[in-house]
DNA sequence: CGAGCGAATTGACCATCGTCAATTCACCTT
DNA sequence: AAGGTGAATTGACGATGGTCAATTCGCTCG
Protein backbone atom coordinates (compact mmCIF):
# COMPACT_ATOMS: atom_id res chain seq x y z
CA UNK A 1 0.00 0.00 0.00
CA UNK A 2 1.33 3.68 -1.20
CA UNK A 3 0.25 6.20 0.68
CA UNK A 4 2.54 9.05 0.58
CA UNK A 5 1.57 11.90 -1.49
CA UNK A 6 4.71 13.31 -2.41
CA UNK A 7 5.96 9.44 -3.71
CA UNK A 8 2.25 9.08 -5.67
CA UNK A 9 3.46 12.90 -7.01
CA UNK A 10 6.87 10.98 -8.34
CA UNK A 11 5.17 7.46 -9.96
CA UNK A 12 2.43 10.26 -11.70
CA UNK A 13 5.54 12.09 -13.76
CA UNK A 14 6.26 8.52 -15.00
CA UNK A 15 5.22 7.74 -18.63
CA UNK A 16 3.82 4.44 -17.07
CA UNK A 17 1.03 6.71 -14.86
CA UNK A 18 1.24 9.86 -15.95
CA UNK A 19 -2.67 9.39 -18.41
CA UNK A 20 -4.33 6.87 -15.78
CA UNK A 21 -7.06 8.66 -14.40
CA UNK A 22 -6.77 9.51 -10.75
CA UNK A 23 -8.67 6.20 -9.69
CA UNK A 24 -7.00 4.45 -11.40
CA UNK A 25 -3.64 5.18 -10.04
CA UNK A 26 -5.13 5.22 -6.53
CA UNK A 27 -5.85 1.21 -7.12
CA UNK A 28 -2.25 0.52 -8.52
CA UNK A 29 -1.22 2.38 -5.33
CA UNK A 30 -3.20 0.51 -3.45
CA UNK A 31 -1.56 -2.57 -4.47
CA UNK A 32 2.17 -1.45 -4.31
CA UNK A 33 4.50 -1.77 -1.51
CA UNK A 34 7.42 0.06 -0.19
CA UNK A 35 10.60 -1.46 -0.39
CA UNK A 36 13.77 -0.08 1.22
CA UNK A 37 16.83 -1.86 -0.08
CA UNK A 38 20.64 -0.74 1.38
CA UNK A 39 23.24 -1.04 -0.59
CA UNK A 40 24.69 -4.23 -2.04
CA UNK A 41 21.50 -6.05 -1.17
CA UNK A 42 19.97 -7.95 -4.23
CA UNK A 43 15.64 -7.29 -5.11
CA UNK A 44 15.53 -10.58 -7.27
CA UNK A 45 17.73 -12.89 -9.56
CA UNK A 46 17.63 -14.00 -13.02
CA UNK A 47 15.44 -17.00 -13.86
CA UNK A 48 12.89 -15.61 -10.13
CA UNK A 49 9.37 -15.67 -10.99
CA UNK A 50 8.40 -12.71 -12.33
CA UNK A 51 5.05 -11.06 -10.80
CA UNK A 52 5.95 -7.66 -9.67
CA UNK A 53 8.04 -4.89 -11.43
CA UNK A 54 9.31 -1.89 -10.00
CA UNK A 55 9.58 1.79 -10.09
CA UNK A 56 12.91 3.70 -8.10
CA UNK A 57 12.07 6.72 -5.88
CA UNK A 58 15.68 7.02 -5.38
CA UNK A 59 19.09 5.10 -4.61
CA UNK A 60 20.48 3.19 -7.88
CA UNK A 61 20.10 0.10 -9.13
CA UNK A 62 22.06 -2.09 -11.77
CA UNK A 63 20.57 -4.77 -14.13
CA UNK A 64 23.03 -7.60 -14.69
CA UNK A 65 23.12 -11.10 -16.11
CA UNK A 66 25.30 -14.18 -15.01
CA UNK A 67 27.03 -15.18 -18.12
CA UNK A 68 28.95 -19.20 -18.35
CA UNK A 69 31.41 -18.92 -16.72
CA UNK A 70 30.11 -17.05 -13.63
CA UNK A 71 31.48 -13.21 -14.43
CA UNK A 72 28.91 -10.74 -14.53
CA UNK A 73 27.78 -8.21 -17.00
CA UNK A 74 26.42 -5.07 -16.47
CA UNK A 75 23.04 -4.57 -18.80
CA UNK A 76 21.98 -1.25 -17.12
CA UNK A 77 21.87 1.51 -14.56
CA UNK A 78 18.44 2.21 -13.06
CA UNK A 79 18.20 5.74 -11.65
CA UNK A 80 15.79 7.90 -9.11
CA UNK A 81 12.03 8.27 -11.41
CA UNK A 82 12.48 5.28 -13.97
CA UNK A 83 11.03 1.95 -14.10
CA UNK A 84 12.12 -1.67 -14.52
CA UNK A 85 10.97 -5.12 -15.18
CA UNK A 86 7.65 -3.53 -16.64
CA UNK A 87 8.85 -5.33 -20.26
CA UNK A 88 7.47 -8.24 -18.74
CA UNK A 89 4.36 -6.95 -17.89
CA UNK A 90 3.13 -7.77 -22.24
CA UNK A 91 5.91 -10.53 -22.97
CA UNK A 92 3.89 -12.87 -20.57
CA UNK A 93 7.75 -14.34 -19.71
CA UNK A 94 7.27 -16.38 -16.32
CA UNK A 95 10.81 -15.16 -15.35
CA UNK A 96 13.36 -12.22 -15.00
CA UNK A 97 15.92 -12.32 -17.02
CA UNK A 98 18.57 -10.14 -15.19
CA UNK A 99 18.96 -9.91 -11.69
CA UNK A 100 18.93 -6.52 -9.85
CA UNK A 101 20.84 -5.80 -7.16
CA UNK A 102 21.09 -2.05 -5.11
CA UNK A 103 24.17 0.06 -5.82
CA UNK A 104 23.34 2.54 -3.19
CA UNK A 105 20.59 2.40 -0.58
CA UNK A 106 17.19 2.82 -2.64
CA UNK A 107 13.79 3.26 -2.29
CA UNK A 108 11.08 1.27 -4.46
CA UNK A 109 7.55 0.48 -5.25
CA UNK A 110 6.96 -2.85 -6.20
CA UNK A 111 4.02 -2.97 -8.30
CA UNK A 112 1.74 -5.71 -8.82
CA UNK A 113 2.42 -6.82 -12.68
CA UNK A 114 -1.04 -8.42 -13.76
CA UNK A 115 -2.98 -5.84 -12.00
CA UNK A 116 -1.84 -2.73 -13.64
CA UNK A 117 -2.17 -5.12 -17.19
CA UNK A 118 -5.85 -5.30 -15.99
CA UNK A 119 -6.13 -1.73 -15.57
CA UNK A 120 -3.97 -0.94 -19.04
CA UNK A 121 -6.83 -3.20 -20.83
CA UNK A 122 -9.19 -0.23 -19.80
CA UNK A 123 -7.05 2.66 -20.33
CA UNK A 124 -6.09 1.48 -24.03
CA UNK A 125 -4.69 4.71 -24.84
CA UNK A 126 -2.16 4.49 -22.77
CA UNK A 127 -0.28 1.52 -24.87
CA UNK A 128 0.56 3.96 -27.72
CA UNK A 129 2.79 5.77 -25.20
CA UNK A 130 4.29 2.56 -23.32
CA UNK A 131 4.77 1.69 -27.32
CA UNK A 132 6.56 4.49 -28.15
CA UNK A 133 9.24 4.08 -25.36
CA UNK A 134 9.84 0.31 -25.49
CA UNK A 135 10.74 1.40 -28.91
CA UNK A 136 13.28 3.89 -28.29
CA UNK A 137 14.55 1.07 -25.87
CA UNK A 138 15.02 -1.13 -28.52
CA UNK A 139 16.87 1.24 -30.18
CA UNK A 140 19.27 1.78 -28.12
CA UNK A 141 19.64 -2.02 -27.84
CA UNK A 142 20.87 -1.62 -31.14
CA UNK A 143 22.93 0.83 -30.49
CA UNK A 144 24.38 -1.32 -27.56
CA UNK A 145 24.85 -4.17 -30.34
CA UNK A 146 27.29 -2.10 -32.51
CA UNK A 147 29.38 -0.87 -29.60
CA UNK A 148 29.86 -4.51 -29.06
CA UNK A 149 30.16 -5.37 -32.37
CA UNK A 150 32.77 -2.61 -32.95
CA UNK A 151 36.11 -4.44 -33.53
CA UNK A 152 38.65 -3.16 -30.90
CA UNK A 153 38.30 -1.69 -27.27
CA UNK A 154 39.40 1.56 -28.09
CA UNK A 155 36.16 2.38 -30.50
CA UNK A 156 34.11 0.94 -27.61
CA UNK A 157 35.28 3.12 -24.82
CA UNK A 158 35.51 6.32 -27.16
CA UNK A 159 32.32 5.86 -28.27
CA UNK A 160 31.01 5.21 -25.06
CA UNK A 161 32.72 8.73 -24.02
CA UNK A 162 30.93 10.00 -26.59
CA UNK A 163 27.18 9.13 -25.74
CA UNK A 164 28.08 9.77 -22.17
CA UNK A 165 28.54 13.52 -22.40
CA UNK A 166 25.89 15.35 -21.57
CA UNK A 167 24.70 17.63 -24.60
CA UNK A 168 28.30 18.14 -25.98
CA UNK A 169 29.71 19.70 -22.71
CA UNK A 170 32.70 17.51 -23.11
CA UNK A 171 32.33 15.92 -19.53
CA UNK A 172 31.74 12.51 -18.53
CA UNK A 173 30.72 12.00 -15.38
CA UNK A 174 30.80 8.80 -14.01
CA UNK A 175 28.19 7.72 -11.13
CA UNK A 176 28.90 4.31 -11.08
CA UNK A 177 32.53 2.36 -10.76
CA UNK A 178 35.04 1.88 -13.78
CA UNK A 179 34.85 -1.64 -13.22
CA UNK A 180 31.07 -1.41 -14.32
CA UNK A 181 32.09 0.35 -17.36
CA UNK A 182 34.13 -2.30 -18.00
CA UNK A 183 31.41 -4.66 -18.04
CA UNK A 184 29.21 -3.22 -19.86
CA UNK A 185 31.66 -2.71 -22.57
CA UNK A 186 32.55 -6.29 -22.82
CA UNK A 187 35.87 -5.78 -21.95
CA UNK A 188 38.05 -5.98 -18.65
CA UNK A 189 38.73 -3.31 -15.89
CA UNK A 190 42.62 -3.37 -16.83
CA UNK A 191 41.66 -2.94 -20.21
CA UNK A 192 39.46 -0.28 -19.63
CA UNK A 193 42.21 1.96 -17.86
CA UNK A 194 44.71 1.45 -20.06
CA UNK A 195 42.96 2.28 -22.90
CA UNK A 196 41.86 5.23 -20.70
CA UNK A 197 45.66 6.40 -19.96
CA UNK A 198 46.32 6.20 -23.54
CA UNK A 199 44.06 8.23 -24.34
CA UNK A 200 44.99 10.33 -21.70
CA UNK A 201 48.90 10.68 -22.95
CA UNK A 202 47.92 11.60 -26.35
CA UNK A 203 46.30 14.70 -25.00
CA UNK A 204 42.43 13.14 -25.87
CA UNK A 205 41.08 13.44 -22.53
CA UNK A 206 42.00 14.34 -18.73
CA UNK A 207 40.65 12.05 -15.92
CA UNK A 208 40.25 13.00 -12.76
CA UNK A 209 38.62 10.07 -10.30
CA UNK A 210 35.62 9.85 -11.85
CA UNK A 211 35.04 12.85 -13.74
CA UNK A 212 36.87 12.71 -17.43
CA UNK A 213 37.05 15.54 -20.19
CA UNK A 214 37.26 15.76 -23.64
CA UNK A 215 39.86 17.72 -24.35
CA UNK A 216 40.18 16.89 -27.94
CA UNK A 217 36.97 16.18 -29.94
CA UNK A 218 37.99 16.24 -33.12
CA UNK A 219 40.83 13.84 -32.69
CA UNK A 220 38.46 11.47 -30.61
CA UNK A 221 36.09 11.47 -33.62
CA UNK A 222 39.31 10.46 -36.01
CA UNK A 223 40.15 7.62 -33.27
CA UNK A 224 37.51 6.15 -35.00
CA UNK A 225 38.91 5.06 -37.74
CA UNK B 1 -2.98 -0.53 -53.43
CA UNK B 2 -3.14 -3.58 -52.47
CA UNK B 3 -5.75 -5.81 -53.35
CA UNK B 4 -4.98 -9.27 -54.17
CA UNK B 5 -7.14 -11.48 -51.78
CA UNK B 6 -4.31 -14.15 -51.25
CA UNK B 7 -1.69 -11.54 -49.87
CA UNK B 8 -4.55 -9.78 -48.34
CA UNK B 9 -5.12 -12.84 -46.53
CA UNK B 10 -0.83 -12.82 -45.63
CA UNK B 11 -1.36 -10.00 -44.01
CA UNK B 12 -4.34 -11.04 -41.72
CA UNK B 13 -2.18 -13.72 -40.47
CA UNK B 14 0.32 -10.93 -38.88
CA UNK B 15 0.09 -9.91 -35.48
CA UNK B 16 -0.28 -6.14 -36.91
CA UNK B 17 -3.27 -6.43 -38.47
CA UNK B 18 -4.82 -9.71 -37.49
CA UNK B 19 -6.96 -7.67 -34.94
CA UNK B 20 -8.19 -5.35 -37.37
CA UNK B 21 -11.58 -4.74 -38.10
CA UNK B 22 -12.40 -5.51 -41.75
CA UNK B 23 -13.19 -2.26 -42.93
CA UNK B 24 -10.03 -1.27 -41.21
CA UNK B 25 -7.68 -3.30 -42.92
CA UNK B 26 -9.22 -2.72 -46.28
CA UNK B 27 -8.04 1.28 -45.69
CA UNK B 28 -5.00 0.12 -44.78
CA UNK B 29 -4.69 -2.09 -47.80
CA UNK B 30 -5.32 1.19 -49.70
CA UNK B 31 -2.84 3.33 -48.61
CA UNK B 32 -0.08 0.74 -49.51
CA UNK B 33 2.08 -0.33 -52.35
CA UNK B 34 2.72 -3.50 -53.87
CA UNK B 35 7.18 -4.08 -54.59
CA UNK B 36 8.96 -6.62 -56.07
CA UNK B 37 13.01 -6.22 -55.63
CA UNK B 38 15.47 -8.02 -57.56
CA UNK B 39 18.49 -10.42 -55.42
CA UNK B 40 20.82 -7.99 -53.85
CA UNK B 41 18.14 -5.22 -54.43
CA UNK B 42 18.13 -2.19 -51.65
CA UNK B 43 15.17 -1.18 -50.42
CA UNK B 44 16.23 1.94 -48.02
CA UNK B 45 19.22 2.83 -46.66
CA UNK B 46 20.51 3.65 -42.43
CA UNK B 47 19.62 7.43 -42.21
CA UNK B 48 16.71 7.36 -44.94
CA UNK B 49 13.60 9.08 -44.18
CA UNK B 50 11.36 6.82 -42.79
CA UNK B 51 7.69 6.96 -42.89
CA UNK B 52 7.20 3.50 -44.75
CA UNK B 53 6.90 0.03 -42.66
CA UNK B 54 7.47 -3.02 -44.82
CA UNK B 55 5.55 -6.88 -44.65
CA UNK B 56 7.50 -9.39 -46.69
CA UNK B 57 5.24 -11.80 -48.40
CA UNK B 58 8.16 -13.91 -50.10
CA UNK B 59 11.93 -13.76 -50.65
CA UNK B 60 14.09 -12.83 -47.87
CA UNK B 61 15.59 -9.70 -46.60
CA UNK B 62 18.56 -8.30 -44.27
CA UNK B 63 18.88 -5.70 -42.01
CA UNK B 64 22.14 -4.25 -41.64
CA UNK B 65 24.07 -1.20 -40.02
CA UNK B 66 27.63 0.07 -41.41
CA UNK B 67 29.75 0.41 -38.81
CA UNK B 68 32.25 3.45 -38.38
CA UNK B 69 35.38 1.47 -40.56
CA UNK B 70 33.18 0.56 -43.47
CA UNK B 71 32.41 -2.68 -41.91
CA UNK B 72 28.88 -4.19 -42.34
CA UNK B 73 27.11 -6.13 -39.49
CA UNK B 74 23.75 -7.93 -40.13
CA UNK B 75 21.31 -7.66 -37.69
CA UNK B 76 18.52 -9.71 -38.46
CA UNK B 77 17.10 -11.66 -41.46
CA UNK B 78 13.97 -10.99 -42.18
CA UNK B 79 11.59 -13.81 -43.64
CA UNK B 80 8.46 -14.50 -45.52
CA UNK B 81 5.34 -13.58 -42.95
CA UNK B 82 7.53 -11.07 -41.25
CA UNK B 83 7.20 -6.89 -40.71
CA UNK B 84 10.26 -4.68 -40.48
CA UNK B 85 10.71 -1.17 -39.66
CA UNK B 86 7.31 -0.96 -37.86
CA UNK B 87 9.01 0.10 -34.56
CA UNK B 88 9.39 3.78 -36.14
CA UNK B 89 5.95 3.62 -35.91
CA UNK B 90 5.95 4.70 -32.08
CA UNK B 91 9.32 6.20 -31.48
CA UNK B 92 8.97 9.17 -33.74
CA UNK B 93 12.67 8.45 -35.11
CA UNK B 94 12.58 10.40 -38.44
CA UNK B 95 14.94 7.87 -39.93
CA UNK B 96 15.41 4.48 -40.41
CA UNK B 97 18.62 2.97 -37.58
CA UNK B 98 19.30 -0.24 -40.12
CA UNK B 99 19.67 -0.57 -43.76
CA UNK B 100 17.36 -3.39 -46.23
CA UNK B 101 18.72 -5.59 -48.79
CA UNK B 102 17.07 -8.42 -50.70
CA UNK B 103 19.03 -11.20 -50.26
CA UNK B 104 16.80 -13.07 -52.65
CA UNK B 105 14.13 -11.87 -55.16
CA UNK B 106 11.33 -10.72 -53.11
CA UNK B 107 7.99 -9.26 -52.75
CA UNK B 108 6.62 -7.10 -50.23
CA UNK B 109 4.02 -4.78 -49.00
CA UNK B 110 5.01 -0.83 -48.51
CA UNK B 111 2.77 0.61 -45.60
CA UNK B 112 2.16 3.88 -45.10
CA UNK B 113 3.53 4.22 -41.35
CA UNK B 114 1.34 7.60 -39.93
CA UNK B 115 -1.66 6.29 -41.72
CA UNK B 116 -1.60 2.85 -39.98
CA UNK B 117 -0.43 4.68 -36.60
CA UNK B 118 -4.08 6.42 -37.15
CA UNK B 119 -5.92 4.05 -37.52
CA UNK B 120 -4.07 2.14 -34.01
CA UNK B 121 -5.16 5.40 -32.31
CA UNK B 122 -8.89 4.00 -33.33
CA UNK B 123 -8.18 0.48 -32.07
CA UNK B 124 -6.17 0.68 -28.99
CA UNK B 125 -6.84 -2.96 -27.86
CA UNK B 126 -4.75 -4.30 -30.52
CA UNK B 127 -1.91 -2.17 -28.79
CA UNK B 128 -1.52 -4.82 -26.02
CA UNK B 129 -0.58 -7.66 -29.08
CA UNK B 130 1.57 -5.21 -30.52
CA UNK B 131 3.50 -4.40 -26.69
CA UNK B 132 4.13 -8.14 -26.43
CA UNK B 133 5.74 -8.48 -29.45
CA UNK B 134 7.72 -5.45 -29.25
CA UNK B 135 8.99 -6.68 -25.72
CA UNK B 136 9.92 -10.07 -26.92
CA UNK B 137 12.67 -8.39 -29.62
CA UNK B 138 13.79 -6.46 -26.39
CA UNK B 139 14.62 -9.96 -24.87
CA UNK B 140 16.07 -11.41 -28.35
CA UNK B 141 17.99 -8.56 -28.10
CA UNK B 142 19.22 -8.93 -24.30
CA UNK B 143 20.16 -12.40 -25.29
CA UNK B 144 22.29 -11.42 -28.60
CA UNK B 145 24.17 -8.89 -26.39
CA UNK B 146 24.87 -11.96 -24.20
CA UNK B 147 26.41 -13.49 -27.21
CA UNK B 148 28.64 -10.85 -28.08
CA UNK B 149 29.45 -10.23 -24.97
CA UNK B 150 30.72 -13.72 -24.25
CA UNK B 151 34.25 -13.88 -24.07
CA UNK B 152 35.60 -15.94 -26.90
CA UNK B 153 34.05 -16.21 -30.55
CA UNK B 154 33.84 -20.23 -29.60
CA UNK B 155 31.37 -19.55 -27.17
CA UNK B 156 29.35 -17.51 -29.84
CA UNK B 157 29.41 -19.77 -32.07
CA UNK B 158 28.12 -23.02 -30.17
CA UNK B 159 25.67 -20.44 -28.52
CA UNK B 160 24.19 -19.86 -31.92
CA UNK B 161 24.12 -23.43 -32.95
CA UNK B 162 22.40 -24.12 -30.03
CA UNK B 163 19.73 -21.30 -30.25
CA UNK B 164 19.22 -21.95 -34.21
CA UNK B 165 18.21 -25.42 -34.31
CA UNK B 166 14.66 -26.44 -34.42
CA UNK B 167 13.21 -28.30 -31.40
CA UNK B 168 16.16 -29.93 -30.25
CA UNK B 169 16.56 -31.88 -33.42
CA UNK B 170 20.36 -31.47 -33.54
CA UNK B 171 19.85 -29.91 -36.88
CA UNK B 172 20.89 -26.50 -38.13
CA UNK B 173 20.29 -25.54 -41.49
CA UNK B 174 21.58 -22.02 -42.66
CA UNK B 175 19.71 -20.28 -44.65
CA UNK B 176 21.85 -17.23 -45.54
CA UNK B 177 25.91 -17.31 -46.62
CA UNK B 178 28.31 -18.36 -44.00
CA UNK B 179 30.04 -14.74 -43.78
CA UNK B 180 26.37 -12.63 -42.68
CA UNK B 181 26.51 -15.48 -40.01
CA UNK B 182 29.81 -14.30 -38.99
CA UNK B 183 29.22 -11.07 -38.96
CA UNK B 184 26.01 -11.62 -37.20
CA UNK B 185 28.04 -12.93 -34.37
CA UNK B 186 30.62 -10.49 -34.84
CA UNK B 187 33.40 -12.33 -36.10
CA UNK B 188 35.32 -12.60 -39.59
CA UNK B 189 34.53 -15.43 -41.73
CA UNK B 190 38.01 -17.07 -41.37
CA UNK B 191 37.49 -17.42 -37.82
CA UNK B 192 33.94 -18.86 -38.01
CA UNK B 193 35.21 -21.68 -40.61
CA UNK B 194 38.08 -22.15 -37.86
CA UNK B 195 36.14 -22.96 -35.73
CA UNK B 196 33.44 -24.86 -37.39
CA UNK B 197 36.67 -27.19 -38.14
CA UNK B 198 37.48 -27.70 -34.93
CA UNK B 199 34.33 -28.51 -33.31
CA UNK B 200 34.16 -31.24 -36.35
CA UNK B 201 37.58 -32.77 -35.75
CA UNK B 202 36.63 -33.04 -31.96
CA UNK B 203 33.40 -34.98 -33.04
CA UNK B 204 31.26 -32.62 -32.25
CA UNK B 205 29.48 -31.64 -35.45
CA UNK B 206 29.38 -32.43 -38.82
CA UNK B 207 28.71 -30.00 -41.37
CA UNK B 208 27.43 -30.84 -45.23
CA UNK B 209 27.74 -27.79 -46.93
CA UNK B 210 24.88 -25.13 -45.01
CA UNK B 211 23.53 -28.37 -43.18
CA UNK B 212 25.08 -28.80 -39.62
CA UNK B 213 24.45 -31.80 -37.47
CA UNK B 214 25.30 -31.58 -33.80
CA UNK B 215 26.76 -35.08 -33.19
CA UNK B 216 27.33 -34.42 -28.84
CA UNK B 217 24.92 -32.19 -27.64
CA UNK B 218 26.45 -32.95 -24.33
CA UNK B 219 29.69 -32.37 -25.40
CA UNK B 220 29.07 -28.94 -27.04
CA UNK B 221 27.33 -27.95 -23.68
CA UNK B 222 30.65 -28.58 -21.51
CA UNK B 223 32.30 -26.67 -24.31
CA UNK B 224 30.78 -23.65 -22.95
CA UNK B 225 32.99 -23.59 -19.25
C1' DC C 1 31.09 -28.80 -70.70
C1' DG C 2 34.11 -25.17 -69.48
C1' DA C 3 34.79 -20.45 -67.82
C1' DG C 4 34.18 -17.23 -64.34
C1' DC C 5 33.02 -15.55 -59.97
C1' DG C 6 32.20 -15.17 -55.24
C1' DA C 7 32.19 -17.94 -51.14
C1' DA C 8 34.74 -20.76 -48.16
C1' DT C 9 38.83 -22.57 -46.55
C1' DT C 10 43.61 -22.79 -45.07
C1' DG C 11 48.14 -21.02 -43.66
C1' DA C 12 51.36 -17.62 -41.64
C1' DC C 13 52.02 -13.73 -38.95
C1' DC C 14 51.14 -10.31 -35.58
C1' DA C 15 48.38 -6.93 -32.76
C1' DT C 16 45.17 -6.99 -29.20
C1' DC C 17 43.25 -8.21 -25.16
C1' DG C 18 42.72 -11.33 -21.15
C1' DT C 19 45.03 -13.33 -17.17
C1' DC C 20 47.77 -13.33 -13.11
C1' DA C 21 50.26 -10.90 -9.81
C1' DA C 22 52.01 -6.96 -7.36
C1' DT C 23 51.36 -2.34 -6.06
C1' DT C 24 49.14 2.00 -5.35
C1' DC C 25 45.17 4.63 -4.39
C1' DA C 26 40.75 6.28 -2.26
C1' DC C 27 37.63 6.01 1.15
C1' DC C 28 35.59 4.43 5.34
C1' DT C 29 35.83 3.10 10.06
C1' DT C 30 37.64 3.41 14.45
C1' DA D 1 45.60 9.91 12.34
C1' DA D 2 46.02 4.96 11.48
C1' DG D 3 44.46 0.87 9.62
C1' DG D 4 41.71 -1.88 6.56
C1' DT D 5 39.20 -2.90 2.41
C1' DG D 6 38.06 -2.91 -2.22
C1' DA D 7 38.96 -0.33 -6.46
C1' DA D 8 42.20 1.05 -9.78
C1' DT D 9 46.49 0.83 -11.86
C1' DT D 10 50.66 -1.15 -13.80
C1' DG D 11 53.64 -4.83 -15.56
C1' DA D 12 54.69 -9.29 -17.83
C1' DC D 13 53.16 -12.95 -20.50
C1' DG D 14 50.45 -15.86 -23.51
C1' DA D 15 46.27 -17.16 -26.05
C1' DT D 16 42.94 -15.57 -29.13
C1' DG D 17 41.40 -13.82 -33.14
C1' DG D 18 42.14 -10.38 -37.02
C1' DT D 19 44.65 -9.52 -41.38
C1' DC D 20 46.65 -10.68 -45.68
C1' DA D 21 47.39 -13.85 -49.22
C1' DA D 22 46.84 -18.10 -51.73
C1' DT D 23 44.01 -21.93 -52.84
C1' DT D 24 39.93 -24.70 -53.28
C1' DC D 25 35.12 -25.23 -53.72
C1' DG D 26 30.42 -24.72 -55.67
C1' DC D 27 27.27 -22.48 -58.42
C1' DT D 28 25.76 -19.90 -62.50
C1' DC D 29 25.97 -18.55 -67.04
C1' DG D 30 27.33 -18.86 -71.49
Amino acid sequence: MLTETSLVADLRRHHLFSRLPEAALQEVCASANLKRLPAGASLFHQGDKAERFYFLFSGQVKLHRVVCDGQEKLVEVIRAGESFAEALLFTGAPNYPVSATALKASLLASLNGPHYRRMLEQHPSICLDILGTLSIRLHQRLNEIDTLTLANASHRVVRFLYQSQEDDSGVVTLDVPKRLIASKLGIQPETFSRILHRLIESGMISVQRRRIEILDSRGLAAYHD
